[in-house]
DNA sequence: AACCTTACCGGTAACGCTACCGGTTTTTTC
DNA sequence: GAAAAAACCGGTAGCGTTACCGGTAAGGTT
């Protein structure tokens, strides 16, 4: 690695103080203008360029955001990239942390960032993280902090989220419409606020509508295309057979439909299906199957955007909440009248 | 943003130098043990983290590696997850910047990231990138730079990769073997690297096996599933009707089957299909799409690894080239014996 | 001629940290 | 009991940059 060309090197080549050569390329007032010419020409030669940790260690500021996510699944990739195309265009650096769904990893990471390194953070908990400390933390050293996607509750923060009461109501509304009687859910992991969120919208509408809740058509599973399977194989097997299945994200829906195709059952006849995310790939199986679009670009942006707006010390952001309106994608899956 | 504790509010509280603080957190032998007891439990106590930025300042290096990748599909997003891995495990923290396939945006986030931000790049080029002056200025400033996946062949540095060329010959050699007399390719844009060289383990293998080479059985398109669809609609009604296809990504082979369909002509027996990348998408379909495994996790700890090697300066890393081999995997869609 | 502007530039300190040198104090040695 | 060795600590400089203060020389004013 050479040396990178420094301020003080072009200075000794002309002959003129450091402190000249920075006011000439910050194009001050109080610099001859042959004199600002031919530090530009030199710096321009020299393929000079400001060294950014010096900058950062003076102002106090490094102009990166710190962005933790569980994973990098479809959605929250396609919300990474609506958060990076925002921040760019505002001049941050965005540095990407992936926790992996561990909530150890995602201490070690939040740790690191916060060594100086990012002056802000934008963070979606992994499904793990029951514990919140180490986000508080950041709020101790008072470091702007924006929530999205998997938010925390208990944590005044701007939050950017989908509303996902609104989605389970909007897949469960559909399918009670469609004449299914005896709907099932397949919830994600007990503690995760999106998921349960979902359900609540589910239970919502079946209360709505009357219909009882079978205590054994709720079933929690991880994110996971073979759990749901699994459990959708043993939903199928139980003496009060569900007549159609809510999955809470697509890779579930994926999972459940395997269990149905094997089983023989037919969709949207026998059983109706129903996922979550709008991932391409629902709209590609056999049948193809209904889901809730969440906008994830749209969630990303708004995220960068409420960041932003926090950094230049907007009022009022403190807990602002952002909720973005799912809409259901009514597919062969469901869709039998 | 509260000011961070550091090394000179212990030194001020305990009634000491920074210096002794400095060499007491670094258990230095020449540092008394009750102050070294002291400085830990008021650092402790203060939560004191040592300001990277000003170490990274001070040693001319950051210890983060600066990553360029044109997007976050599942194959990049797979990459990433292991260079993160491995860079993590070994104490590097990891910059991710996509550039959307854009030229441009490449060109913006090399420039950020050389502003002494990172110490060494990884880069996978975006599809759009025709020249190369960027990379080389990486070169140019004695940077460590090693490419993967989407590589530049007139660059010397450490590159890791597919055995692309051994992915078009599985994929072909397994459609001859079924039978299958007329292949054609959907390949990638022209000038990319990756995607020509699975149409040269094509080529190879009909050579191989005296096959024709219908000019009109070459496609060149777009990454993308629409525009794979359209050119298959039109290689279907072609007077020299293929009778299988070879796709150099599983997007384009969902793509090629959709229009299949639409024709009304079954896989296997009208059409054979084999896709690329082996993305978890490709064994939910129906038929099955077998695919080219291209092991991306691997391929991304195996970047992070050259990378390190390199940082500890191992000889001979310059040029060195680790190429992976794929494995195809055979399912439903070219399976007609 | 004495003073005052104006235009331009240099020096210093600071951001947080460590390497290096040097200086006290205490302990050891004969 | 004096000299030598060890143990411990402080001060300074420097990484690259800019803010701030101050200084010099040219030109302008009475």
């Amino acid at each position: 690695m050479e040396k990178q060309t420094t301020i003080k090197d072009i200075a000794i080549a002309l002959n003129i103080s450091t402190s000249t050569v920075s006011r000439a390329l910050r194009d001050a007032p109080d610099v001859k203008a042959e004199t600002k010419a031919a530090v530009k020409a030199l710096s321009e030669k020299l393929d000079y360029q400001p060294n950014r940790l010096a900058l950062s260690l003076l102002n106090r500021q490094t102009n990166t955001i710190g962005v933790i996510i569980p994973n990098l699944d479809y959605v929250l990739a396609t919300m990474v990239k609506g958060i990076d195309e925002v921040a760019l265009e505002a001049g941050y650096t965005v540095m990407v942390c992936q926790s992996d769904e561990s909530y150890g990893r995602e201490i070690v990471n939040t740790k690191r960032l916060l060594d100086s390194l990012v002056d802000g953070f934008i963070v979606s908990v992994s499904s793990e993280t029951k514990i919140f400390e180490h986000i508080k933390k950041i709020q101790d050293k008072k470091i702007p902090l924006v929530l999205f996607d998997r938010i925390v509750n208990n944590i005044a923060a701007p939050k950017i989220r989908l509303d996902n009461i609104d989605g389970g109501i909007q897949a469960t509304e559909h399918l009670i419409e469609q004449g299914y009687k005896k709907i099932a859910i397949l919830a994600g992991p007990e503690n995760l606020n999106i998921s349960n969120k979902r359900m609540e919208g589910y239970l919502q509408t079946l209360k709505a509508h009357s219909l009882r809740t079978d205590k054994g058509h709720i079933i929690h599973c991880d994110f996971n295309q073979q759990y749901a399977y699994e459990a959708t194989k043993e939903l199928l097997a139980s003496k009060n057979r569900p007549d159609a299945i809510f999955t809470i994200s697509d890779r579930m829906a994926i999972g459940a439909m395997l269990a149905i195709k094997e089983k023989g059952l037919s969709m949207p006849h026998d059983i109706g299906l129903v996922g979550f995310n709008n991932e391409p790939i629902v709209s590609l199986v056999t049948p193809a199957i209904s889901s809730v679009e969440m906008y994830a670009f749209e969630i990303g942006k708004a995220t960068a955007r409420a960041y932003i707006e926090m950094m230049s010390g907007a009022a009022g952001m403190s807990d602002q909440e952002i909720i973005i309106k799912p809409k259901l994608f009514i597919r062969a899956s469901s869709k039998r009248r």
